[in-house]
Parts: structure tokens; C-alpha cells; sequence
DNA sequence: TTCTCCATGTAAGTAGTTACATGATTGG
DNA sequence: CCAATCATGTAACTACTTACATGGAGAA
């Protein structure tokens, strides 16, 4: 896990618990809806495996942040949780702890594309086009899902929808910044800083 | 580690393990000109830590992806490592490699966002002050790497310029949605679903 | 029947971290 | 001499993942 995210020092619990909390805190009761609920929302910014989720639930549930009851649908067994008052608590406080939060990304596609210039010109501006191609999916991905965060809006939840606008914005950065780069790759008039690793200068 | 990014099986190299492979490629030789560069460049998409890069380093030795000779400086002992072609081919094959590399950001500095609704209006705009500092000093961080960037593009590597401006572009997108947010609250006129969580319908 | 969805859980493994240990060199 | 930097490495640990196992419910 990425360091600054969790200290995790005795027994408190780390980052992926409170997400859980977060969501139950939402109304997403079973660990199902928990994980649809990160799906439809922050896994834009968070992804939670559902390995991950009962485990949290049970160590929520020993610390008296949520309270679990058995709730079958059928015969098919479920135990949905709900939040209770020190979870409540529990959450805002984490949420206003002010420990710094370094903006820590992890992503495969900017690390190749920071060393493209082991590539041939074409072979770069594929990755390129790659890249960008990903982050305009991203965009109808996260489109798709606005409908949801102003219905929350609504409900009084505005962050969601901030959240969400900021993925948008996000991706349409990088699209942008593609777009500059392709263009001045294509430019007949290419300068001197612009040539390539191991581009015969004369190519055309 | 996330999914995606290495898929290892059998003795194949992960994804630092290239980020290793890349960072000799462009000059650093030791380990620790290797972190060194980690952090001048892509940090804000890759970390590694330093107990990382030694192992890695062995892994692509004993691939024959590097070569390593023992280099002291002085009486301090000192390993560089240079790329071998072999090496160059792999780097090239990685970075040609398109299998999917989905979009995954981990940050809890908008989880955070995400769930501000559960706090109070002054508690939830002090989170969304953090968030925006936080990129505004990210941009200044890579402002001061800027000038490096440019010199290697220079010299025929000009892709990790478009990464640091990717960066940059990025942070700002992130303050730009933050205060279009602070602007729609601080507005005397809120509509119906600006009211936050708890809050008296009264309060100005 | 078979497929997909709902639902919960375990097992085994990897990636990655922090913390520690060691020691030479350089500059104030 | 002391602190910071250069340099390499190990030990212990956590977070997280994939893969698997199980099974009911509803639809085609």
C-alpha cells in the first residue's frame, strides 16, 4: 500500500475501512451493495477488492463503528450493517484529520509514456494516442455515472458530484496536453528540441 | 499492488522493475542516482522506494538487462549499472506492450472530498482549501523540475517534458473544479440542493 | 438447463512499505 | 566533530490481489 495512506500504528484502522464506513454511512448496507456502490462512484480515485470489504466490515463492526445484522433475501443469507452513532463520530474525525495527504498516483500509462523517447516516432505516437483514447473513455465512463451524483446532489450529497467533475476535468487535462504534444509532432516545421531518439534528421 | 500493473507470472519483470530498467537507460547508474531520478521526474505518477531498487536491480542483472561492475568512489563502496541491448529490447517491448493499462488513481485526499458531506460547511471548505493547496504546491514542485525537463529535451527527450506539463495540467484542473465549487457555496443565492448535510436552513 | 446476478467467504501469494543497520565522504 | 549526503542492504510487516469455493434467485 502506498505509505502515507494508512501509518497504521496498534489498531486503528486504515484508509480501505473507512471508505467501507463511508459507504455504509451512504446506504449501501450488505457488502455487496458496497462494492457496487464503489464502482458507481470513487473508483475513479479508489478501487476496493471485494476480498477487502468483509474483513474491514467485521473490524468496523469489534470497533462499534457499524452495527451488522443477519438479513436474508429468501432463503440466501445477507448481513447488511448500519452505521452507528461513534461510527458517525468516527468518520468526521477522520475526515478532518489533517495529516498531510500527498497526492500519490500510480499510473503504468504516464510512466511509458515518460520513456517514449526509447520509441520509434510512430511506435511514441501510438502510445500517445493510447493514452489519450483511455482518458476519453474515462470521460464517457464518468459521464455515465453523473445522472447518479446530481440525483445525490439533490439529496443534500454535493461532494460526489464534485468529485466526479473533477475526474472529468482531470481527464480532459490529459487529453488536451496529448493533443499539444501530437500537434507539434506533426507539425512540418519541426525545431531542434523536437527531434526524436534515433530519427534520422532528413525524415520527413 | 494494483492488479494491473504487473500481472506477473512465471519469472516475467513487474512494472518497477522497468521503471528501474528505464531510469539506467537514461543515465542513472547507481541505486542511488536511481532514486535520485525517480524523484526529479516521475514522482508525481511513480514512487519506488530505495529497498525496491536493489532487488530490482539484481532481477534485471540476472535477466542479462543490465550490466553491473563495481565502481567505488574512493574507499565507498558503489555498483553502476550500465543497459545492455538486450536490455534496450526489452524496454522497447514493454513499452509497445498495449495490454490494457486502465486508469487507476489512489488518492485519499479525494475519498475524502468524496464523503465531506458528512461534515460541517466550514469543516467540509477547510478539506477542499487542503485539496486545492495541496496542487497548488504540487505545481510548484514541478515548476522547479521544469528547467531540467527542458534540458533533456533538448537533448532528444522530450517526452518527460509532456509528463511534467500532463502534471501540472492536472493540479490545475483540480483547483480549477475547487473553486467553482467554493464560488457556488459562498454565493449568497444557494439553491435547494447546495444545503449541506445538518445544517439549519436559516444560517446565511 | 444454464446463465447472470446476488452474496459471502477463504487461501495463497505478491508487492510494497517502514525501520533499521552500516559505513564512507564532504562541507561547515 | 557533526551533520548531511552518498551508498547499499536486510528484516519484519501490511495491504492488497487473484483465484477459488459455495450457493440461492430469477430470467431466458
Amino acid at each position: 500500500m502506498l505509505a502515507s495512506q494508512s501509518q497504521m500504528t496498534g489498531n486503528e484502522l486504515g484508509a480501505p475501512a473507512y471508505v467501507v464506513l463511508g459507504m455504509v454511512r451512504l446506504g449501501a448496507r450488505s457488502g455487496y451493495e458496497i462494492k457496487r456502490a464503489v464502482e458507481l462512484s470513487i473508483r475513479f480515485f479508489w478501487t476496493i477488492s471485494q476480498a477487502q470489504i468483509y474483513p474491514s466490515l467485521a473490524r468496523l463492526e469489534r470497533a462499534g463503528l457499524v452495527r451488522g445484522r443477519s438479513q436474508p433475501l429468501g432463503r440466501r443469507r445477507r448481513r447488511t450493517f448500519a452505521i452507528t452513532k461513534r461510527g458517525e463520530i468516527a468518520l468526521r474525525e477522520w475526515l478532518r484529520r489533517d495529516r498531510p495527504m500527498p497526492f500519490e498516483l500510480r499510473d503504468i500509462g504516464l510512466v511509458k509514456l515518460f520513456f517514449a523517447d526509447a520509441l520509434d516516432r510512430d511506435e511514441a505516437l501510438a502510445l500517445l494516442t493510447a493514452v489519450k483514447r483511455r482518458s476519453e473513455m474515462g470521460i464517457a465512463t464518468l459521464r455515465s455515472i453523473e445522472p447518479a451524483a446530481q440525483r445525490s446532489e439533490q439529496q443534500g450529497n454535493a461532494h460526489p458530484l464534485l468529485t466526479l467533475q473533477m475526474g472529468i476535468a482531470f481527464h480532459q487535462a490529459i487529453i488536451e496536453v496529448c493533443g499539444q504534444f501530437e500537434h507539434k509532432f506533426l507539425e512540418p516545421g519541426r525545431r531542434a528540441g523536437q527531434r526524436l531518439h534515433k530519427r534520422r534528421r532528413g525524415t520527413p
